[in-house]
DNA sequence: TGTACTTCCTCTAGTGACTGGAGGTTCAAG
DNA sequence: CTTGAACCTCCAGTCACTAGAGGAAGTACA
């Protein structure tokens, strides 16, 4: 079972110029040839691409993916390092939550601060976009 | 007062290299220059980039800032318009919110799915990552 | 086999919002 | 007047793609 560039982005729900970016960065290897030059990928790049798309999906940098790529391609190594870069993985998005909830509440008060009817001249809106004093924290 | 680069940026909080950037870019005017052709700032740009940092910080895009420097400069428009761009931005970052919630899930249930001792072989963690058919939804 | 039509090819450049470096000039303190 | 930090311009690089030009190959149907 072979696919096209075309096949391949569907199933994996990448897109086809992104496939041949990936293949580029070597990302995933050189495809098989027709005659007239066009790529002929297999199931194993299916899968491949598919892990990428899911890591990509859950917010992995390509760093990462790299290396849980290189991980799996030596099956008799310790996993630590894939739990590492899950848990690491983890923490950043936890961290980035608690960053935008911060945000959230900031942008809350801002909008809330526009009672709707008046001019730029004396837009709370803009007032507290200006001036960071009237936060109450960090973001 | 007139200000250096260097004060401008420990002022504002903004590197060097940004503030001219930001100077090409149009989102600050092109400052006074001394003899030897070195910028001199003075409050006004403080206050500008002050507001432009915030707003960064904020999670604006480079063009809601701009909608919102342009519009402090009509101060006697309406002020729908800053209010919108508070309020979709607040909805913007609620979204985030809950898209990085399902994603946390996700890598919670990754990294808890790896026991820490054996190989990458049977590792489950990798397994979770090519595999998004074991995830509870989308992300 | 012909013809249309879609898909594919390479190559180059652009995106956003900066960041970094090379190679040289100016400023301010002592 | 000297020293050393800060400044200047210009160009290239970052990340992860995306878009477009200009042309070739594959495929469905008559």
């Amino acid at each position: 079972m072979t696919f096209s560039i075309g096949d391949l982005s569907r199933q994996a729900g990448v897109k086809v110029t992104t496939i041949r970016y990936y293949e580029q960065e070597g990302l995933i290897s050189a495809p098989l040839r027709t005659d007239g030059n066009q790529r002929r990928f297999g199931e194993k790049d299916l899968k491949r691409l598919r892990f990428i798309k899911h890591g990509r999906d859950l917010g992995l940098p390509m760093s990462a993916i790299r290396e849980l790529l290189d991980l799996s391609g030596h099956p008799d190594q310790p996993c630590d390092q894939a739990d590492r870069i899950a848990r690491d993985q983890l923490l950043s998005v936890r961290d980035r939550i608690s960053q935008l909830r911060r945000l959230e509440a900031e942008l809350e008060r801002i909008a809330n601060s526009c009672s709707g009817d008046h001019t730029v001249a004396d837009c709370d809106v803009l007032k507290a976009f200006g001036d960071h004093g009237q936060c109450k924290g960090e973001h």
